[in-house]
DNA sequence: TATGAATGAGATTTCATTCAT
DNA sequence: TATGAATGAAATCTCATTCAT
């Protein structure tokens, strides 16, 4: 059992000294040799701890994704207004900082590669995480609703927002594209609608 | 005296016949030599008609966006309530057709590109396609302004629909997602809020 | 035979014209589409009036070299001491003008193809230039012997110092190896071997 | 634990193995495939040792000269007179054994690269071995001066002598030429100038 | 005679993966 | 477990030459 932990926890290694690497790169020119040397470990030994080059990116995606998701959690956690929970919850697409552009670049490539080649893998994962985030986005508008800051009828958008804000990912490389808080913009139009009542004061 | 070829011509029989080929494949599997064998030419007459594989998937995304344009602008023309033409606008991720099952694989496959090693021309044609949709959506939402069937705010949305659109595409390949019609139920769950009376009718 | 004339004309067009592109590029990468582009005429044209590339820049270096062999006649003659004429004769490894870099260029370009896939054809070609200088150089030594100039033992430096000169040749694009005149200084050196008498006035 | 390769053995064993095929074919002709085939690896495993082609011919290159270089000097020390030599170190320009018909075609191979497409390494690895031969040849001619038996003023033709033993070289395909001995000539031709008296004897 | 479209063999190089040690 | 040498399939692109018109 502590040889498993072991081995999850190189692999782990493996995959987050690669992050990195694979940010600049992207799937398609990131090499095994690259991944081996960044982890200081012979290119045979990648392959005692993933199957494939596609393992390995996967990995790499799965734990960014993880830390992104705590984060998240937390930074959700940490707000008071729904529109902040919300602006939370969809950092990736708001956020401006070198942190953030990195994970974007994480997620586009992962979409990248969903959309070229899906494995049944990636697609439960990408789904996965859809779910995950629609459910958030539907107990903060619950909560919403509840506290009768939100009209009932906005619970029917959750999954629209959701989508919105990926279609906005697949823009975000357009020069100045996020100069403007695209999302952020749309959340608000969008807010203007569902709100009840006192978002005038 | 030469055997005249319309070269433009050519070109895009070229790019045509490997469409099928490309929607397969996509772009990293498709090979030059498959593009050759499939339109019977010799694999050095491709490069008579194109600089760069790269160039010839450009070429095939073109010709088929071109293709998709005028058919979407015909629908738009030919269809009377405003809804209707917004789906039609939209079609590309609604439709259950093969055709469309198609065009949606050749859409994600040029956003995998994009988002995988974007060059400024793909850029420029994925931001050209993006202003174009959406200033026919505006146009569609303005009549529907002036005729008093929709609120101003609406054209607030317009950037955002086309994001959401956007979006829901990059989940079309989830099993079952298409069966749920989802882009529809978004823009009907929008138009409850942002149509003017007469909708319970 | 008013054609033929004009068919050697035109191949002589031709060549000259791709002479400047050829200086530029050497023989593995000039093209025969470039020659054709740069001759105005098509490429098949090109093949009406050569047989292969090889064809080619074989007729470019012919003509080059007919065109230099005028000029260095036409100076041996215009020039009276012996020093002089020799000079003269070697002027394809002294002179430091543009053009002379140009013939050095075509010249070592001919060295080139010979050393690596020799014709029986480029090296007949070879040999009788180093024959025709050979002899020319050789009525200059002897005009110097009868004029009691030279020693008699002269003549047997010819073979050598033809060599001497292409061996220079050979040197040429080293870094600053032509600023020192070496080959003048080489023909210097031995004059004071072979000169009776009365350099030292 | 892994298979223990001497990797700098390795490079030159593939070197070695395909200096015959090289003096073949020549630069342009010689193939990688080949060069594995005969080095009995696959073609992936050359580039593990060489950068590219021009690497493995630039290899070959260099490992015959080191041989050659090391048979010269190992020849000047075991003769005893001047011109003896001198003629050792110019044994590439004169012996006519099938070895030496081999080093002058790879001498003559590598002097065509430079001439074609001259890289900045090559162009230093020629200029070296000509400072190198020169220096030799300097210091077997100071030693005749020293030891009387030749005029001082024969320094002043190291260079020179070089550059004729260069120049013979680039026509020692030509049909008998090496018959002739024709440097050996030249050696005697320039000796009877330079030789203090005795020579008679 | 002139054209230029078509050819297709062939070359270099990359890199994920395997496996003997 | 770790290694890294070896693999070899496969991919893109070039270009001299041919030939139907």
């Amino acid at each position: 059992m502590p040889k498993i932990v072991d081995k999850l926890q190189k692999r782990q290694d493996i995959a987050l000294s690669s992050t990195e690497l694979f940010v600049e790169k992207g799937f398609h020119k990131l090499t095994v040799s690259e991944v081996a040397l960044n982890a200081h470990v012979a290119k045979g030994t990648i392959y005692e701890y993933f199957e494939s080059k596609e393992d390995i990116v996967f990995a790499i995606i799965e734990y960014a994704q993880k830390a992104y998701d705590d984060e998240v959690l937390t930074n959700i956690n940490n707000t008071q207004s729904i529109k902040e929970k919300v602006s939370a919850l969809f950092s990736l697409c708001i956020a401006k900082d070198s942190e953030a552009i990195k994970r974007r670049k994480i997620y586009k490539e992962f979409i990248a590669i969903v959309l070229d080649e899906a494995s049944d893998e990636m697609i439960k994962f990408q789904q996965d995480i859809k779910n995950k985030y629609t459910n958030w986005l539907k107990d903060i508008l619950l909560q919403g609703i509840k506290d009768k800051k939100l009209k009932p009828e906005v619970l029917e958008f959750a999954d629209g927002l959701f989508a919105m804000a990926e279609g906005v990912l697949m823009f975000s490389h357009i020069q100045n594209y996020f100069d403007e808080n695209i999302l952020q913009l749309h959340i608000d139009a969008l807010f203007k609608l569902i709100q009840i009542g006192d978002d005038k004061k």
